[in-house]
DNA sequence: TGGTTCAACTGGTCAGACCAGTACAACCAG
DNA sequence: CTGGTTGTACTGGTCTGACCAGTTGAACCA
């Protein structure tokens, strides 16, 4: 890692998105920023020309050097609470990005993955028998969870475990209703058969129709993605 | 548009892309460039920094700086993004989430929104006019920001948002590859052509072959979801 | 009070110097 | 002749200190 320039472009990229320096905001002067890196002004000028080509900095003759990277807060901007987001649309999220990641875990054919399916699927109906509506909802969004997190895809698994809260509260809703209480596992079951056949469309269908359904149920309708 | 750098950097841009000087070849030396140039060589060394970023161009201290533009080179060595995700997962995700944003947008019909996607559209035909691929990819980003921002689902949107910069990283990547320079902007004038007719089917399909075929440009593959 | 001026910032550019690697030719000892 | 060493002329990387051109705001004067 010789270079100066890529060393302190670097820090300032980590800076940033540490939020040491927030978007919109002013750099310090080059000159005092030179100092305080240890550099001369020249090769932090080359760090900032690196950070203004990736698009995190845009410079103003005459004012200054100001963060354009956005803003760094994926979950917490995302209003988390039963209230804050309307069910409409976290149901419509949901049937983007879960069908997705349920062809996802179909076409992979991880024997883990779908064993721990099983299970959640498992006590979901255990659940159900015993008429616990506490753990079935439990249950449930631990097969979304679980189809999740084996999709292979970490920006796909960490946005879905990053609204964990909404989608847990969404699957709880039709359990309110006593009338179609076995629908979600039967619908999952689909999902899950069409997992253990290795088959990503029929997945990605299953868990469409599934995310329909549930939003149908507590009379919810959303535009098909 | 009153910088040397900037100036220096386009102008470089564009002889690499005519094959004034071609892949894997050497620039001349700074202290000849920089006489060629008219300008000096720390102006001349900002430029530089600004092509290393976006991948033209690669610097090995004591040899040279050598054309990297339009080589098959392993994703190894494309410059680091902010977040260290890979680019293939990047693009999967982004299949996944950005056809159905566009399909939301066309359906919606808003007249705000086909205006701003449409300013974005020529911002990026006129960066690529002037061979300004630090415009461009500014451009490119826009449109896809805006697509997310106009979905009308808050959580697509903040989702999209808070990856800005794995997007924008990956939005860069393609163009630093001479050929298929209009690419990008061809296909997002069909995006934008499905979004005009309301047709939310045709936005989803014009996207998602936007979103593989730019990967494909990178050399990246991924299951389609 | 209102307009002008001045000084202190900001980033942008320049010139010239030096260091640390690389490459290669010339050289000299075996 | 061969093989290793040395010298030198390149390369990019860094630094210094200077100056220019905008921006800003306070001090000043009409």
């Amino acid at each position: 890692m010789p270079r100066i320039s890529s060393f302190a472009a670097q820090t300032l990229q980590r800076q940033i998105h540490e939020g040491r320096f927030r978007s919109g905001e002013m750099l310090p002067g080059q000159r005092e920023l030179s100092v305080t890196l240890g550099i001369s002004r020249a090769a932090l000028r080359e760090a900032i020309s690196t950070l203004e080509a990736l698009g995190l900095v845009r410079c103003q003759p005459g004012k200054g050097v100001f963060v354009t990277a956005g803003l760094r807060r994926p979950l917490a901007e995302v209003p988390t609470g039963p209230l804050a987001l309307p069910a409409q649309d976290v149901f419509q999220f949901r049937a983007i990005v879960e069908p997705a990641a349920a062809a996802l875990v179909a076409r992979r054919r991880n024997e883990a993955a779908r064993a721990l399916l099983e299970a959640s699927q498992h006590a979901l109906e255990t659940a159900l028998h015993k008429l616990d509506l506490v753990a079935a909802a439990e249950a449930d969004l631990a097969f979304h969870l679980a189809l999740a997190e084996h999709s292979a895809n970490p920006l796909l698994a960490s946005v879905i475990r990053s609204l964990e809260e909404p989608i847990g509260h969404s699957v709880r809703l039709p359990f309110a209703e006593p009338e179609g209480l076995w629908a979600p596992a039967d619908e999952h079951r689909a999902v899950l058969d069409a997992i253990r056949a290795g088959d990503g469309d029929a997945a990605h269908t299953a868990m469409s129709l599934h995310l329909m359904r549930a939003a149908a149920r507590v009379g919810i309708h959303f535009n098909a993605p």
